[in-house]
DNA sequence: AATTCGTGGGA
DNA sequence: TTCCCAAGAAT
């Protein structure tokens, strides 16, 4: 590649002229920037624009942020996935309080020590908000550098990875990061597509190897994933003499940790959905209950196995609940339940609890 | 190094 | 239906 200068003149000129009206775009605020770039992590932009808005209303400062409880992130994180990006941030805030004086450090060294900032959120940061001269990779940028040089290795390798943290260092502009990498990811997002890119409208077509032979399309190369296994899943809308509804805190730690859920779990091999239901609210809350009959199934499929959540109305009939197998448990009534922070399967539960019919609520009729 | 971690949208 | 993918990080 000789012609650098043409290259970064021609991203960065389509760039200006292009860009979206992003909120984080419209600060120049570092945690605004750094909460903006862990709810991008693994997330699509038209998702996480509401979900930052709302953070930013009631946190618009580190300071406010680490001086929240852990339950009231989550519950506005409730929703966006990957939960431990909200846990992690907490404690990242806190960090940043106490140990950089309420600062956003501006390194990518001094980032990375926060937990949930990885090589990308670090490298986002340095270079978007402190205008670094430091590059970032994300899956933007490793499909727009694959089809720019053609590269035939498997992305999914950790030696493809370093060979593209190397080249996009190499391909760096002086003293215009920010600019270049931005303009990277938002054609991405806007041309340089997955499936169908827009190679004639490209700006930098011109400097593109893959385009040059025609391969845009076998960019970037990626190994298949694995087949996703199937489970079936109880949980109990469990009903206490005075009609109000058990719920349990999932473990701090782990698959959508310190969310609330009805309890329940995985159905074992030749087990019953009753018998499962039984056995896990036995061991995970040390109470006996009756099951009475379903409330709803759901389909849900996460990013490594799919399950059917089959969820029953129970009654409790003996024992006082205790945090065995959870980090806790509440008696809560259908209205108290929008206080908690709960994953997507149970919130399409609490819909068939309100809604009485035995589907989730439909659109408004013309 | 290979897995684990959510959810929604699009082909 | 099924699979892929999205401003990745932690272990």
């Amino acid at each position: 590649m000789k012609d650098l200068t043409g290259l970064h003149n021609a991203l960065i000129g389509w760039f200006r002229a292009n860009r979206a009206d992003l909120p984080w775009r419209r600060t120049r605020d570092p945690y605004a920037i750094w909460i903006a770039e862990v709810m991008l992590q693994q997330t699509q932009v038209a998702t996480v624009i509401p979900y930052y808005e709302r953070f930013l209303t009631r946190f618009p400062t580190v300071e406010a942020l680490a001086a929240a409880p852990l339950d009231e992130v989550l519950k506005l994180w409730e929703g966006l996935g990957y939960y431990s990006r909200a846990r992690n941030l907490h404690r990242a805030a806190r960090m940043i309080v106490e140990q950089f004086g309420g600062k956003l450090p501006s390194t990518v060294n001094d980032l990375l020590r926060l937990p949930g900032v990885g090589r990308y959120t670090a490298g986002a940061v340095a270079s978007l908000a402190f205008g670094r001269d430091v590059p970032l990779l994300d899956g933007n940028v490793i499909r727009v550098l694959s089809r720019l040089l053609n590269i035939e290795n498997d992305v999914m390798e950790s030696a493809t990875r370093r060979a593209l943290w190397e080249q996009a260092e190499r391909l760096l502009p002086p003293e215009r990061a920010a600019l270049w990498n931005e303009g990277l990811m938002e054609l991405g997002q806007q041309l340089c597509t997955p499936a169908t890119p827009s190679c004639p409208r490209c700006p930098i077509a011109g400097w593109c190897e893959a385009y040059r032979l025609g391969l845009q399309g076998e960019r970037p190369v990626r190994s298949r994933r694995r087949k996703k296994p199937h489970y079936d899943v109880t949980a109990g809308v469990i009903r206490g003499q005075d009609g109000r509804l058990l719920i349990a805190r999932r473990p701090p730690d782990g698959m959508l940790g310190g969310l609330w859920e009805f309890p329940g779990g995985k159905r074992q091999p030749d087990e019953s959905l009753v018998a499962c239901l039984k056995r896990e609210i036995r061991e995970e809350l040390g109470i006996e209950i009756a099951v009475e009959g379903p409330v709803t199934t759901v389909q849900h499929a996460y990013t490594h196995f799919r399950i059917t959540l089959h969820a029953f109305y129970c009654r409790h009939t003996g024992g006082e609940p205790q945090a065995i197998e959870c980090a806790g448990w509440a008696w809560v009534t259908l209205e108290e339940l929008d206080q908690y922070a709960f994953p997507v399967t149970d919130r399409k539960i609490i819909a068939v609890l309100r809604g009485g019919s035995g589907q989730p609520e439909r659109g408004p009729e013309p």
